[in-house]
DNA sequence: ATCGAAACTAAGCAAGCGCTTAGCACCGGA
DNA sequence: TCCGGTGCTAAGCGCTTGCTTAGTTTCGAT
């Protein structure tokens, strides 16, 4: 799975064959058939595990705050940081999602939305609460999750800036986008 | 060029067959060799030529404002306005990208480095003129640049929300990010 | 009417693809 | 000591891939 991981982020979906799999884990290409019923079962079941991870850390991010200003910066901040360290698993989940068959999407698309409820539901608590000011939760909850995704495509371990101070800057940015 | 477009951003460069491409053009897998060199050469022009028409969008909704505050909602509300209309051409931009060969890639690059420079050239005048309250000018031109960019991954024509208010929206959000 | 270039197709080649089959080595439990 | 299950490999099957070749059609210029 770590091999698929690798190569998937790297390369693609379907830029990647199963003997590339196969000789980063140290296989021979029949021996992956052992573990997994095909590549797009390995996919899916990579882009689900990385889904179930990425909710967690949104929903223990959230619970880890009391204001809904707090939690903001603790969901985005812890977002965008585990976008950076786990760039490979996060690429799967945003960018080789769409790579899945409908089935597949469609359960997934499950866990996407409980995700994207967190956020929403901390906006709408900020906006209830007069501690935001948000004209539109709908989009604000799309760009809050624009900045993070994004952080998957162009983060490279190489750089200088650390997960860490990518997470601190951004949980600023959050406050700001809702004039907090 | 066209049935390049469509099939490249509707499946990815790999996922695409050069049967595909000829089939959408209405002509024989032959046919679509007399115009183009490889499949390769097809992804590099019209990567070339999308990053052409991005930079056009940016530097002249830089142009058309005075102020670095009416620059920057310019940019960023006609960037993102483009990402949705041309969501296609904004994908193999943005994310077919990567599958380049690295000569090809460097030279694309050169492309965007001035597109990233319009952004960051108004934000550091924007601060400059105390305008603008940004305390790391690389961090915002990067989440000006996500939000913008991310508007191509999630577009989809059959939406409610059209280009023209995204747009709008997404020029609102950014003075937020700069607290102007 | 004739010519040459340009645009196209039918057919197919070599290589790589996802995946299967047959068989071997290993190992804990009886 | 033997057994059955598990994890693996070597070999290869059928198919698709990017691309080429040889030949045909189209058409503006002369």
């Amino acid at each position: 799975m770590e091999a698929a991981v690798d190569a998937f982020a790297d390369k693609g979906y379907h830029a990647t064959s199963t003997r590339d799999i196969a000789a980063r884990a140290n296989m021979s290409p029949a021996g992956v058939y052992v573990h997994f019923a095909s590549k797009q079962d390995l996919l899916f079941q990579l882009c689900q595990r990385g889904h179930v991870l990425a909710l967690e850390v949104v929903a223990t991010a959230r619970e880890s705050a009391d204001t809904p200003r707090a939690q903001l910066v603790a969901i985005v901040s812890a977002f965008a940081r585990w976008h950076a360290r786990q760039f490979s698993t996060a690429r799967i989940v945003q960018y080789e999602f769409s790579h899945l068959t409908p089935e597949h999407r469609t359960e997934v698309l499950a866990l996407r939305k409980q995700i994207d409820a967190v956020v929403s539901d901390v906006l709408h608590a900020g906006v209830a609460s007069g501690d935001f000011d948000v004209p539109d939760v709908a989009v604000t909850t799309l760009a809050l999750q624009s900045l993070t995704i994004d952080v998957a495509r162009w983060y490279d371990p190489t750089i200088r800036r650390t997960p860490e101070a990518i997470g601190a800057a951004y949980g600023d940015l959050a406050l700001r986008l809702v004039r907090a």
